[in-house]
DNA sequence: TACGCTATGGTTAGCAG
DNA sequence: TCTGCTAACCATAGCGT
């Protein structure tokens, strides 16, 4: 005798059941992502890990990394339009600004802003001067990583590795 | 008269069906991630792009960033389990070696590692030996991309092959 | 533990407004 | 274009094995 009533919307808590319904229902999520990107022509990134911290996913393009790559993109052209900044400027300003502040928040974003680098686009196709911006950010990332290993260890001065640009 | 037959799993030619049903569809799967991951307990990140570019997302944690982080964590540690690294060692050994190849896949690959430092937990958590190898790692992306732009910028007649992904 | 079954509830294609 | 309707298809909970 199949169910007798609707479903209840909070989580199983009998274990068995539990899997069991995992197991079903991820089946039938995948099935309808693959089926929303082949009818209607969508990209579609689907990551999903269960209770058990099993990893299951698909991407309808090449990869989850290439979809969330595009994702990047576009929070990041979407922040720009927001600020009223035209270009992929890649927060020179912040780079610019002589604070000295390595805080690790300060440190993961800055490291974002790079992964977005690598998320993007074909490194083949950027041209010196996006190379240029990259370079700044890294140059920074590295002073902001420099300080704070300092500030960890407790002062230990002498082992700020200098970065040397290379002549043009 | 509703459907005469079962959907064909192919992409709908035609725009206005298109559109409708991406919409009923695309509003299901959310449905269904959100169950999936009441139901079950699960972690569920989901990214949606329209065939116009529209972007639709859900993650049953606070952020897609963060349930990408995790598969980045958890793609990190399987490559290490295969490869019989036993530390996060973030390629030291391709640092080490002197070749000199600024090619874009390096850049890319370098960039990579350096995104999950981005992604994975807390910079606050890092020690000074970890901080020690997320500096070496930004040193050599800055130096191979310092190489890169001297080489785009010099002779630009290096057309690396592009690779241009089909659909389907 | 995992699979097959099946009645029931849930999803949705086509259409009308 | 979007919204609501409804018949028809589809997914799946609980059970048996």
């Amino acid at each position: 005798m199949p169910r007798r009533g609707k479903v209840e919307l909070r989580r199983i808590e009998d274990r068995a059941s539990r899997h069991v319904r995992f197991s079903k229902r991820r089946s039938g999520l995948f099935k309808k992502a693959f089926e929303l990107a082949v009818l209607c022509d969508a990209e579609v990134g689907l990551i999903v890990f269960s209770a058990g911290g099993k990893l299951y996913e698909y991407s309808s393009s090449s990869s989850i990394q290439e979809t969330f790559g595009r994702y990047q993109q576009f929070m990041k052209a979407e922040r720009e339009v927001n600020e009223g900044d035209v270009t992929a400027d890649l927060d020179l300003n912040t780079i610019a600004s002589g604070d000295d502040d390595s805080s690790s928040s300060n440190i993961k974003s800055k490291l974002m802003s790079i992964a977005q680098w690598a998320f993007e686009g074909n490194i083949d196709q950027l041209d010196s001067n996006e190379l240029g911006q990259l370079e700044r950010a890294l140059i920074e990332a590295v002073r902001l990583t420099t300080s704070r290993k300092i500030a960890v260890k407790g002062g230990d001065g002498e082992n700020v590795a200098t970065v040397e640009r290379q002549r043009e």
